[in-house]
DNA sequence: TTTTATATCACGGAAAACCGTGAGTAACGA
DNA sequence: TCGTTACTCACGGTTTTCCGTGATATAAAA
């Protein structure tokens, strides 16, 4: 072993340009292979009955099936690859996510592609790989709480809040979810103005985008 | 003449992940050299000023300064590089849009590499390139205003539309688009009228849910 | 030339959102 | 027991959104 045996890897993504890009990276790679390409969580899958690789580098946004869904498909398999995440962004709670649900890695594009040389790598050694860019930023969440903040506001939501949150990011108005929650048409505005307080936004236009951002629709 | 001269490429994406991704494709190709790279508007612009290329491939999406602004800005010069633009949609209004203000080429990014390879090759022959999937789009909005339709809501909106769908999408009220459009607050207000009625949304929720799903902002 | 599409503006009224302030209850932990 | 947090509700007033209806100007398309 060891010059033998190469890393097998499969790469998830619905740009191709994307694609095409890191196979040329790994082709100058001896140690690593590529053995399969996806532009979709169902091919992912599909791909996946009849194949097998050491490593999946997956996108989080993907047509059909995204890379969350695939990624919770893959935890209920016993014999699966270790995965990257791939995502356009770097956001600590999303690497949170991943990480609970079986990802070994997180790679936010903007990141030099040896870092993707890196990540497969490590993950194939065991180990969990966080690109740079995301490992300060992790860094820095441990130690808001006080000062800095950043962006921690979707824990300091209330379950209530968070299901208020959601209707309204369903187009829902006050008296509407005040129905449908069988609560006081009050009530609802005042969890409505602390949500605006809380997420430090202008309006309902805030609290929706943030709703979507934080994938609660 | 032939062989001696390659052509000189200048790429601006703020995914580096791509950058080095078409890097090491366009490394392949004997007639194409990789001359400089950029990660953001301000970037591009700033090496111009010292360098030069045959062809730039071109972000629409990028920090500090966006890939229209730079197209913008590459208008007024005389000796300017024949420019690609590399979107993350197929949006046909888009490419109209951008060929109008002196771009040569137009690829989504899901499109394959070979097509970056031919764009370039083609832009420099002095031809227009259109990735494939944009063709077909553009074939296809030939014949739509019948039948079909499908849900190409976005392609519906005019291009004032979309201006002030963004800036709804921003947290700004009425008042405070109609100051920086310098138009009266009922225009506005018509225009958010219409934008409600073309989407099929209840209200502003709905519009910044629309945007941001269509990534206008 | 007529029609259509786009962008502009106006008015009035109803509905909803926004904002501050105050207050009662229940649960939990220090 | 006391303090905190979450959830509930109320009131009054301002601002904004929502909705219909109609109008003008311009430029492109039929």
């Amino acid at each position: 072993m060891g010059k033998l045996k190469k890393i097998k890897v499969h790469i998830a993504d619905d740009h191709k340009v994307l694609i095409d890009g890191i196979n040329a990276v790994l082709k100058t790679e001896e140690q690593i292979e590529v053995v399969g390409c996806s532009l979709n969580g169902e091919q992912v899958l599909q791909w996946y009955k009849e194949n097998n690789s050491d490593v999946l580098i997956l996108d989080i946004n993907m047509p059909k099936l995204d890379g969350i869904a695939v990624l919770k498909e893959f935890q209920k398999q016993d014999n699966r690859p270790s995965i990257v995440i791939l995502s356009s962004y770097d956001d600590v709670k999303l690497v949170k996510e991943v990480m609970k649900i079986g990802a070994k890695g997180f790679l936010a594009k903007k990141c030099a592609s040896e870092q993707i040389v890196e990540a497969i790598k490590t993950v194939y050694s065991g180990e969990n790989y966080f690109s740079k860019s995301i490992q300060s930023k992790i860094v820095s969440s441990f130690s808001d709480s006080n000062g800095n903040a950043e962006k921690n506001y979707f824990n300091l939501l209330t379950d209530r809040e968070k299901e208020i949150l959601t209707l309204i990011a369903k187009e829902f108005n006050t008296r509407e979810i005040a129905e449908s929650l069988f609560i006081s048409i009050n009530t609802v505005e005042t969890h409505r103005k602390n949500l605006i307080k809380k997420l430090q936004v202008k309006n309902v236009v805030g609290l929706a985008l943030f709703a979507h951002k934080n994938k609660m629709v």
